[in-house]
Parts: C-alpha cells; sequence; structure tokens
DNA sequence: ACTACATATGAGCAGATGTTCACATATTCG
DNA sequence: CGAATATGTGAACATCTGCTCATATGTAGT
C-alpha cells in the first residue's frame, strides 16, 4: 500500500495516446478482482498443487494415498491441502483417523483441464 | 532435485488403499506436463499481469499507455510483458520508438475470463 | 490410561518473485 | 552527429514460497 505517487501523471502526459489510455481505464479491472483472479491462479501455479488437483479430480483421496500417489512427503501434501482448501479448491471430509480429500467442483476441473490442455498441445 | 527418498515406500506400504494408489498412479499427470501447466498459471497469478492481460484483452496498447493504464512504472511493466512474452501469452509489434502488445490468442483470454468469473461471484 | 496411526502445523531455510533504480539499446528528428 | 523519446534489462532488495524436520492434535483400539 501507500504506493500510489504523482509520478504517473509524467508518463500520462508524455504518453502519445492519452484517448487509448482514458478508454482503457475505464475498462481495467477493480485491483481488488485482479488481486482475487491473481491468488486463484497463484495457487494452481505449483506442480505439486497440480497433480494433487489432477488427481483429485478422478477420485477422492485420504492425505496418505495422496502422498504415495505424487510421491511427496505426507508434510509436504498436507501443507498443500491447508492452501488447497483455503482457496476453495478441494472438498473436506473426515472420516475417523483419516481426511479425505476431493476436487470442489466443476468450475476448478474446467480451469485446471483448461490450463493442462493449453500447454499440452503446445 | 535428489529428492526422490525411498522413504516414500514407507507410506506407500502403510497405506490403507493400494488399490486406489495404484489406480490414481496410472491416471496421474506426467511430471513435465504438471510443470508446464503450472508455470502457465504461474504467469497467471500475479495482479499486475492480470491487470495487464485483461486490458491487453479489449485493445492493442504500447508500453507506455499501459503503464499509465494499470498505474504502474514502466520498467515495472516491460519486465511483467517480458515475462509474459516469455509465456507466449501477449502478441508483440514493433513500430518505430513503440511497442505494441495485445494478448496473445483466443485460449489466452478465456482462460483469463474463468479465473475473473470464478473469483466474481465468490 | 497407553499405544499406534493419520493428519495438521510451526519453525527454519533455500530458492523464487516483483519492484525500484540506474543504465543500455534503439529509433526519430533537428 | 547529438538530443529526445520509448523500451529493454541487470543488479539489488525485500518479500513470498515450498520443502523438511520435529512435534502437536485427534482418533481408534487395547
Amino acid at each position: 500500500m501507500a504506493t500510489k505517487k504523482k509520478d504517473r501523471e509524467t508518463c500520462e502526459v508524455l504518453c502519445e495516446h492519452p484517448e487509448a489510455v482514458r478508454l482503457a481505464k475505464k475498462e481495467l479491472i477493480p485491483a481488488r478482482q485482479a488481486q482475487q483472479a491473481a491468488e486463484l491462479f497463484k495457487v494452481l501455479g505449483d506442480a505439486t498443487r497440480v497433480k494433487m488437483l489432477r488427481v483429485l479430480t478422478k477420485r477422492e483421496l485420504c492425505v496418505c494415498d495422496l502422498a504415495a500417489v505424487i510421491e511427496m512427503s505426507q508434510s509436504a501434501v498436507s501443507h498443500q491441502l491447508r492452501v488447497l482448501r483455503g482457496a476453495r479448491l478441494v472438498k473436506y471430509r473426515r472420516d475417523g483417523k483419516m481426511a479425505w480429500y476431493s476436487i470442489s467442483d466443476r468450475h476448478v476441473s474446467a480451469l485446471l483441464r483448461q490450463g493442462i490442455e493449453h500447454v499440452g498441445h503446445g
């Protein structure tokens, strides 16, 4: 915060296309929304979490099984599940000692799939 | 690297659901593909870049104008454009002193829109 | 109660990230 | 050429991230 300077006006004044700037500014996404979207993408922006989410798209798994599948320590997986839970990308269900996780909803798996497909044919 | 330990076997052996693990492992996304998808999402995982891409979805802009629109220094914007260019998320066109940028293709804007929409109604 | 097991979490650390600052490059105009 | 302008980039810096390790929490069975 407190990063807003008036220095920007220098640029605005010097810019070749004040009209384009004015129009683009009106279409600019609100900072809060950009931040939220960025945070969503940031959570998806880790190979471990991508693998986890991909697996959880297909089937519900407990923490230990998930750790075995992606070949990471239980601790690491648990930490990442916390992140995924915080972003509401996974569903959580407790059954005795076990904690079962699965993908949160169709939007999440669609977003994930779209990202994977985008690099897949590249 | 070199983080692969045989400790994992402990977990695999102890796990309650070896069958589920075996099946899930077969469906597991290749590490390379997960890494690429994660890198794509990582690039989208920054509020400044989200704002930039959003603006560039609507119209082509030069660096200076883009800096004015999102109220960031020209240098910061240029650095981020380098990242976006590296990920092939933006198109680049040079015209004299100016460099014009716009969104790369429909897939990118779709992915971006989907992320923004996902947080938008939350 | 105690033990065994599944999961969660805090500290610490190495590596990545995003901004600023200073300067380099490149193009246009006089 | 030299000055002005637009953009690109390296270094330094503070901050964030994801892992490991140790330990805490919670649950089931004896």
